[in-house]
DNA sequence: CTGAAAGCGCTTACAG
DNA sequence: CTGAAAGCGCTTACAG
C-alpha cells in the first residue's frame, strides 16, 4: 500500500483521554522542619562540630561518640543540607548541561553518558534548554550562578554560540561537532571523527559500484555554510578522492524525518540517483519513506546510509545501514575533562578511544548496473 | 530482501573515528574570584544591604543610588550567588527529576515538558537517573538534600517504588501510569487515560472486522502482573465488551523493539492472528519487523497498532497507526502541581484537558475475510 | 530611603 | 579526641 503523502492518513479519530489530578489540593502534610547538625548534636550530647566530623568521616572521632552521633542521625532522619555545605565548603559537585535539544538521539545519548559519569563521581546534574528566544547570556549567567561547572552539548549553531559566550572564569567543557579553530584558548572539548566516518561510508557506497553519492545534510554548527560540517567534508573528500565532482548537498534545514522526506522526494525524481548518504538516521528514515512513495525500492534501485545508529535503525524495513557513534562515551569523556577543571587534585584519564563504525544492514547494496 | 534475523546483517566494517581532547591541559585561566555584594557596595559607595535591595528590585531605593549600584554591578560582572541566596532566603526554585530512563520517547517528552515549565517559572531542573543497582533511599536522600522539589516520572516499577519511598516531608509530585490506590494520602500526580485510549484502539480493530486482538505489553508499574497495566485493562475491556475472551497478553519484558521482535515472531507463527495492539511504538516496530521476516504483510494479513506516536511512527513503512499521548502536557501539569506545594502563594491552574488520540495511518486495516 | 545586626546550616582553621 | 569562633554570601527583620 502506498499513499501520496504521509500526512494524508493522519486523522484524529477520537479524543478520549484526560489528565487527572491526584492527591489533596490542601497544603498537604505539615512540612516538618528538617533536622540540623545542632539538633543532632543536642540529641547525641556532643557539640555540632563533632557531628560535622562524623558526617564527613573525619578520622579523629572516638568510636563510641561516633556511634552515638550516628544513632541520633538515624532517629532524627538527618540529611546534610547540600546548600549550606556548598556555601561553607566552596565545593559544589554539580554540573549544568546546556543543550538545545534533549530528545534527538545524539543529544539524548550524550546526556545519558554525562549523567552516568556525573552520578558515578557524586555530582548532581542540571539541564538547561537553550532556545532561540531566550537571551543566551542570561541563560549562561543563571547556569553559572549555581556555582558548579558548565557542560555544553555543542552539536548545533545555537549551542556552539553559547559555548563561545561562556565567560573565561567559569569552569566549562563541551562535546562538539568538530574541533574549534576560532577561540583562543580553546575550551576543553571532545568530539568524534565524523569526517572520517562519513568518508568511509561514502567510500563504501562507491565500492558497491555507485557512480556518485548524494548527501542530505544535517545543519552544522561549524563552517560558513549550514551544510558543510565534518560529515559533509568526509563525503566530499571520498568523492574527490575517486575523481568524482560532488553534487550539491541537500537538506541542512533540520534534523528530523520530515526534512529527509522532503529532500527524498526531490532526489527520487532523478533516475540517476542511486546512492544517498544522510546526516542522521531520522533524515534517512524520511528519505526511505519518500523513495517508497516514489516507487523506488531500496536497496535495489537506491542505496541509503544513515548516521548515528539510533535504536530504531535496526528494526525499520529495510533496516538501515548506518554509522554507529559512541555518544555516551563522548559524554563520559567530556565530564572527565570538566571534572579536571573543577577539582584541583583530579587528573582526567587518558582520552578514551571512541570508535565510529559502519554498521552494514539492508539499506545499502550493489548497483544493478 | 528478507533476512532471517536482524542481527545477522550487523557487522562492524571498520573502526575509524576517535575522540580527541581540545583545550590546554594546564589549569587554565586563573579562576578570578567572583564579586560579592560587598565588593559591589564598596565600588558604589553604599552598604551591601542597599545592593541587596537593588538586585531584589526592592522599591525603596533612590533612583540615583540604584543607578550607581547597577553601574558597579555591570563593571564588576557581579552575579548573585545562587547558593547563598538559597541558604539565606530559604527559597530554592529548583526541582530534581527522578527517572529511570531519559531516552525512551515517553520519558524524554515528559522531561521536555517539565523542563519547559520549570524554565518558564524560573526554576532550575536537575535530573537523577534511577538504577536498580543504586540504593533507592540514598538516591532520594541526596536529591532531597538539594532542598528543592522532587518530581518522579513513575512509568515503571522502579520509579513507582521510588515515589513510594519519598519521605512525607519532602515536597514531591509525579507523572504516573495510573492513579495510585495504595498510598494515603496520595502524592499529587497527573496521568493520562491510557485505559480508555487502549480500549478505543482495540475497539477500532474490532470494527475493522478482526475476530480478536492480541496484545504485546509494556511492563507496567501498577498491578500484580507485569502485563496488567491500564493499557492492558483497556484492551481487555474492549474485547470483553464484544463478548470475546482475551488471549494471553505477551511481552512485558521490556520497552524496546527487540522485545517486540521476539514476541512478533511467536505471533507470526499463528495464522489466526490478524490484529496486534502494542504497548508502545518501539514494540510495534519490532512486531512489524518480525511480521515482515515471516512474510506476513501489514495491514493485508495483520494489523498493528502502537502507542505513544513517537516521531518515527509516521515515517516507517507501513506508517504506524498509533495512540498519540500528550507527554509534554503531562510534564507541564505535574510541574504546576509541584510548584503549588513549593510556593505558598501559588495555586496550580485547573487541570489541563490532555487528550489522547488514535492516529490512523497504514499499519491497521480491514480484514481480508 | 539607608544602614548595622543576626542568622540560614554548614565548614575550616584554631585552641585545648 | 573534642569544643568555641569566625565565616561562606546572601536575606530578613529591626532601627533610624
Amino acid at each position: 500500500m502506498t499513499v501520496d503523502t504521509v500526512a494524508d492518513h493522519n486523522r484524529d479519530m477520537d479524543v478520549t483521554g484526560h489528565t487527572s489530578l491526584g492527591g489533596p489540593s490542601d497544603p498537604g502534610p505539615e512540612p516538618r522542619k528538617a533536622a540540623s547538625i545542632r539538633d543532632v548534636a543536642q540529641a547525641a550530647g556532643v557539640s555540632y562540630q563533632t557531628v560535622s566530623r562524623v558526617i564527613n568521616s573525619h578520622p579523629n572521632v572516638r568510636e563510641e561518640t561516633r556511634k552515638r552521633v550516628e544513632a541520633a542521625i538515624e532517629t532524627l532522619g538527618f540529611r546534610r543540607n547540600a546548600t549550606a555545605f556548598a556555601l561553607a565548603s566552596g565545593v559544589t559537585r554539580s554540573v549544568t548541561v546546556l543543550t538545545s535539544n534533549t530528545t534527538l538521539y545524539g543529544y539524548a545519548a550524550t546526556l545519558q553518558g554525562l549523567e552516568e559519569a556525573a552520578r558515578g563521581a557524586g555530582y548532581s546534574l542540571g539541564v538547561k534548554l537553550l532556545t532561540p528566544e531566550d537571551d543566551l547570556d542570561r541563560t549562561i549567567s543563571s547556569a553559572a550562578a549555581d556555582g558548579g561547572g558548565l557542560m555544553v552539548i555543542g552539536f548545533d549553531r545555537l549551542a556552539a554560540s553559547a559555548l563561545d559566550r561562556v565567560p573565561e572564569n567559569v569552569p566549562c567543557a563541551a562535546v562538539v561537532e568538530a574541533p574549534s579553530h576560532g577561540r583562543t584558548p580553546p575550551r576543553p572539548a571532545v568530539w568524534a571523527d565524523d569526517r572520517e566516518a562519513a568518508r568511509a561510508a561514502t567510500a563504501h557506497l562507491l565500492e558497491l559500484g555507485h557512480r556518485t553519492v548524494h548527501y542530505v545534510a544535517i545543519p552544522t554548527s561549524v563552517g560558513t555554510r549550514r551544510s558543510e560540517g565534518p560529515r559533509a567534508q568526509g563525503w566530499r573528500a571520498a568523492l574527490e578522492a575517486a575523481g568524482i565532482t560532488p553534487p550539491e548537498p541537500r537538506g541542512a534545514k533540520g534534523w528530523d524525518a520530515r526534512v529527509g522526506y522532503d529532500e527524498g522526494r526531490e532526489l527520487a525524481r532523478d533516475p540517476e540517483v542511486t546512492a544517498i548518504l544522510c546526516g542522521n538516521d531520522d533524515l534517512a528514515l524520511g528519505v526511505l519513506r519518500a523513495l517508497h512513495h516514489a516507487g523506488r525500492s531500496v536497496p535495489a534501485d537506491v542505496s541509503v546510509i544513515g548516521f548515528d545508529d539510533a535504536p530504531h535503525a535496526e528494526f525499520v524495513t529495510p533496516s538501515l545501514t548506518t554509522v554507529r557513534m559512541d555518544f555516551q562515551g563522548l559524554g563520559r569523556d567530556a565530564f572527565a575533562l570538566l571534572r579536571g577543571r573543577l577539582e584541583n587534585d583530579y587528573r582526567p584519564p587518558a582520552p578514551t578511544f571512541v570508535g565510529t563504525a559502519l554498521i552494514l544492514r539492508e539499506s545499502a547494496g550493489p548497483t544493478d548496473a
